[in-house]
DNA sequence: TTGACATGCAAGTATTCTCTTGCCTATTAT
DNA sequence: ATAATAGGCAAGAGAATACTTGCATGTCAA
């Protein structure tokens, strides 16, 4: 999990995820080619997101594809956003209800306790 | 969102989140308690969650409490799982599909292709 | 084979983080 | 007022990161 969060805090990493988002396969040079950063930082921000389990490689003769791999991402979602998320849930919950209460004078939404 | 991902790239300061989302709206010297991090380091560490907006403080004469914000948790899930869990969502459907296929015999799940 | 292309490897430097130390201010209780 | 408690501030050391440079390896095409 250290790997995973220490990957997504460099905002060139981000966006190289992001380019793999929206064109997935590509080689090191179709990376490079769109960033200012060197060849060199790109290699290296790959390796963190590999070992990240963000990226996933397969080579193809002299180049090298990479894939985006989205499971740790859900992972995340799993360990630190459902979790987390309760409070403000409720709190939608009860807004809901107030809105409800002072619109139609109801006491009860439909659906009851749930 | 650089300071957000920076904010829980650290492996104390997630803990320090799971502690208050066990009891929210502890004292600095309640959390430093049970960790072992010196009062500054946590200090430090607060100061990042906070600037993150992860934490918001609230001062109660010299005390100063901490209460968990997880609305930036929400915004790295509308921004960062959402938009790339298709793919995985795409491949569970398949999976399911073919799941009742082998089952079933059929060819077409309900629904259709929608 | 030879040249061009795609990528790999490693060392050096600069920047950023993290942790520690020491002292200071503010509030509470006696 | 005094002591104890809760927290604040800032400088420095050490570690981890990020970026750069230079050269090396492997693959493809002619």
């Amino acid at each position: 999990m250290d790997l995973l969060f220490k990957a997504l805090a460099d905002p060139g990493r981000r966006t190289l995820l992001d380019r793999l988002h929206a064109n997935d396969g590509q080689t090191l040079g179709e990376l490079c080619r769109h960033l200012d950063m060197t060849r060199q930082g790109v290699t290296q921000h790959l390796a963190v997101l590999e070992a990240a389990n963000l990226v996933a490689v397969q080579r193809r003769g002299r180049e090298k594809l990479h894939f985006l791999n989205p499971v740790p991402l859900q992972d995340i979602y799993e360990r630190w956003i459902c979790k987390f998320e309760r409070p403000r849930l409720v709190a939608l919950r009860d807004l809901k209800r107030r809105l409800e209460d002072g619109g139609r004078g109801a006491t009860r939404t439909k659906g009851g306790k749930r």
